[in-house]
DNA sequence: TGCTGCTCTGTGAGCGTTCACAGTAGAGAA
DNA sequence: TTCTCTACTGTGAACGCTCACAGAGCAGCA
């Protein structure tokens, strides 16, 4: 009989009821609320004290009904289900954004539009003003759900440089020039010459920034780039497995290989492994990303950090920036090499 | 020049807009969106067709604002970010609560509550009444978040056995030690004799019905259970590693181990084979989920499958009644054996 | 003819906010 | 005193929808 009864839930108290017991007006409680306005620290008080004794928490439907704002975001993952499975950068990127909006009071409404009518109902429920704005998580180039969600005037952060640079859509990124850059660097500083590489697509900017990189690097020490040590992968795991397969048959000197993601890396360890190649004595393993993949493997992989939770709390910041009527912007992140035992 | 301007949105068409230019009533309007009601046919025609030569889409602010409801629910997170990070199981069953919620054309809120503050924060933003209900995951047994959400009356639905059985809250689970039982059944029928176990957490019913099936098997083949045969763990793949480490220094003659999950099993593995063991010759290692983990593991893993495709729809299901006014309900569902390469 | 019941439709009220506006009180200046 | 300015407060209207109610039209039946 001490058991709680399921409560059917009463009626919450309203900013009315919040004034009367502060005996001031709606308005005022309002401006308390909401800031920026002229208020009076005696009724701020009063309404504060109302506040906590009543437990009011303002009604959000009928305070986006006037505003015209959601307060809400959307997180839009246009990849195909399996690659949100395998791949834990996603959840790095989705915990991360959760928190950053969490710090606003914002929701994040979770969006995985893998198929294409799924994209079709997304976009439409986008489009209909049902969040204030998405942050796009794609690794598709020139993706025909930005160029959309743009023209309808949505405001949009996309994570990774996007395709057509025309288009004046936000995007944050890490360096992945640069970073390819650093990696390459180490591999030569450990003896390496005959360095193979596995890029992700190339017909996204990220994969061609990591693959100049690498090229640069090894032009300037006055290597010349061999066709046979390059291939290129979806960033799956199963596509690194393939490429370094590949290269081993097309390159079977290879002494080093970066692999444009950590969990292609790890499909490179599998083949590596399986063709009787030892990590890192006779061939060393460079990934990308520093994500779980890389610390789980056998063995750890020395690879290129990508500050996921800067880029994050910067996607939110570069939204609610655009959310709050400012221009799309730009930013680029710098990148970090970590050693580990794969090299 | 033919660029498309940032386009500044364009007031959206109203429920009076589409009566006016369907002749009818707003109510009729209201009537044919919602259904349930007489319409005539003729209304309903040129509803439909007002709403196409609109673009009309429900404003669902001002819908919430009257009936009381969000149309929406929470996606609620009780583990660590680690966890999150590495185990591709919350992957699966979010995307599948997502698509399953997008049927009803329901938005998913994800909230990921790791920690204490964020705990305390989402308990208050779900009772103050801005989700409709909440899936919750959460390898705990007695989340005191699943209490205080169920006695504040907001309707929930627990992925797995929730520990306390009296407290009336809704769950679905797949049969935890049927699945055991299925597992080591074919554990035995390869001849296997030294069979070790890696639990879950013995404070949670799954892992107690696990390891009970296991018990159970081992008993009915008249063997009897050795405990240095038995070690538990917390599902992560640290410390599936670690136990298995345990198992051999304390039974080095161990041909075969169940581990209760398959990312627990992916650590085993490791130790395994840094102990000089061959899997499955020396010894069989069965896993439980059957997760992208036991795909992704040399070699793949002979797993129990848990339906996560069935298990969120079944969440989703239930919740949805329940919402709805139906009581709370509990449903298991069935596990299957799936044979690959480590046994 | 009048009554009942069924199908269908329109209307006003109201959900809980915010916003614009009007208005008040008090201080300081003319 | 009177006027202006600043600091603050209250009040209706509106946001876009659903709901309850009233009522219209029509058929069937006595």
């Amino acid at each position: 009989m001490t058991m709680s009864n399921t409560g059917g839930r009463r009626r919450p108290p309203t900013i009315h009821d919040v004034a009367r017991e502060a005996g001031v007006s709606r308005g005022t409680v309002s401006r308390v609320l909401n800031g920026g306005h002229y208020v009076s620290p005696a009724a701020a008080e009063a309404v504060n004290a109302a506040i906590r004794k009543t437990g009011y928490v303002v009604n959000r439907h009928a305070r986006s009904l006037i505003t015209g704002r959601s307060d809400s975001v959307g997180f839009l993952l246009t990849e195909p289900q399996e690659r949100f499975f395998e791949d834990p950068n996603f959840n790095v990127l989705l915990s991360a954004c959760t928190q950053a909006l969490a710090a606003h009071d914002i929701p994040l409404l979770l969006m995985l539009a893998g198929t294409k009518d799924e994209r079709r109902r997304i976009t439409r429920y986008i489009t209909a003003g049902h969040v204030d704005g998405v942050l796009l998580v794609s690794s598709h180039s020139g993706d025909p759900v930005a160029e959309e969600l743009h023209k309808a005037g949505v405001p949009l952060v996309q994570c990774g440089k996007p395709m057509g640079l025309g288009s004046k859509v936000s995007y944050v990124a890490a360096d992945d020039r640069d970073g390819a850059r650093d990696m390459v660097r180490h591999l030569l500083s450990l003896g390496r010459r005959r360095i193979g590489m596995v890029s992700g697509p190339l017909d996204t900017p990220g994969g061609v920034d990591r693959l100049a990189g690498y090229k640069e690097v090894l032009a300037d020490a006055g290597i010349e780039i061999d066709e046979r040590l390059v291939v290129s992968g979806d960033y799956s795991r199963a596509s690194g497995e393939a490429g370094a397969e590949r290269l081993l048959a097309q390159a079977p000197d290879m002494d080093a290989v970066f692999v444009a993601s950590d969990l292609m890396a790890q499909g490179a360890l599998t083949a590596l492994y399986r063709a009787g190649r030892r990590v890192p004595e006779d061939v060393s393993v460079g990934g990308f990303d520093d994500s779980v993949a890389a610390i789980e493997a056998t063995p750890p992989l020395t690879t290129i950090r990508q500050p996921y939770d800067r880029i994050s709390a910067e996607m939110v910041r570069v939204l609610l920036a655009q959310i709050g009527g400012e221009d799309p912007a730009a930013v680029i992140l710098p990148t970090e090499l970590v050693k580990r035992d794969s090299t």
